[in-house]
DNA sequence: TTGTGTTTTACGACCTCC
DNA sequence: GGAGGTCGTAAAACACAA
């Protein structure tokens, strides 16, 4: 359950042209919050919001890791830096929720500090819906999805590698308590036959699984 | 609060396939 | 050799009981 509620003005960057202007520089302040969706409706957790980004936040950047083609400009806490692309077709929204990304999470990421971002729901809403139509995610479609995301391609290949595993992980789990329960309820004796025939013929087996164990 | 267990991003190592 | 797969793991974020 999270705490706090963003509602951005959606109607602010109703053109998207003027997003994707707008987001070739950035200059990066506490008051200003870009919206790459309409959130309204979701959660969204951040922690100090309207604070100043924390001095840690421009130490590192993103730089040097072809999924984040931008850079900061300005690394002193306190001095706004700038937010510069390196490409010119990208996605203003793309940015725009990398920033968000960024701020939210203290700025920091794996790839200096071993951090991480945490994905709106909005993204993780749209990414599970994408999961449970296709495990594997083509390439088509991954492009299209990061796009639509405002994530890299790389962040949307491990989101679905991790959910993949995650659902390995929960179909283990049934797999375990289905032994269990087996094994601790009484059986009629059968002669000559397996209490666990209904469990797969080799470990494992049940990983690439098409039947859907969803929680949510 | 705080301690603790779980979940979520992100990556490295290693493997397979083309 | 590169892309993408699993597996294991780190560490932040989160949930929740005490």
């Amino acid at each position: 359950c999270r705490v706090s509620y963003i509602v951005f003005d959606a109607g602010m960057y109703a053109n998207p042209q003027s997003v994707r202007q707008q987001a070739q520089t950035l200059s990066l302040n506490s008051q200003y919050i870009p919206p790459p969706y309409d959130f309204t409706g979701y959660h969204h957790h951040v922690p100090g919001l309207g604070d100043p980004p924390p001095a840690s936040a421009w130490n590192h950047v993103y730089t040097g890791r072809e999924e984040f083609p931008f850079s900061f400009q300005g690394s002193s806490p306190g001095v706004a830096p700038q937010v510069s692309f390196s490409s010119p077709d990208l996605s203003g929204l793309w940015l725009l929720n990398q920033y968000i990304n960024l701020y939210v999470s203290g700025g920091k990421t794996r790839t200096k500090d071993k951090y991480r971002v945490v994905y709106s729901d909005h993204q993780r809403l749209e990414l599970e819906k994408e999961f449970q139509f296709n495990r594997y995610i083509t390439m088509r479609r991954k492009s299209e999805l990061s796009m639509a995301l405002s994530l890299s391609e790389r962040q949307v290949k491990i989101w679905f590698q991790n959910r993949r595993a995650k659902e390995r992980k929960l179909n283990r789990k049934k797999l375990q308590h289905s032994q269990q329960a087996s094994t601790t309820t009484p059986t009629p004796p059968v002669l000559g036959g397996p209490t666990d025939a209904q469990l797969p013929s080799s470990p494992g087996s049940n990983i690439l699984s098409d039947t859907v164990s969803e929680e949510y």
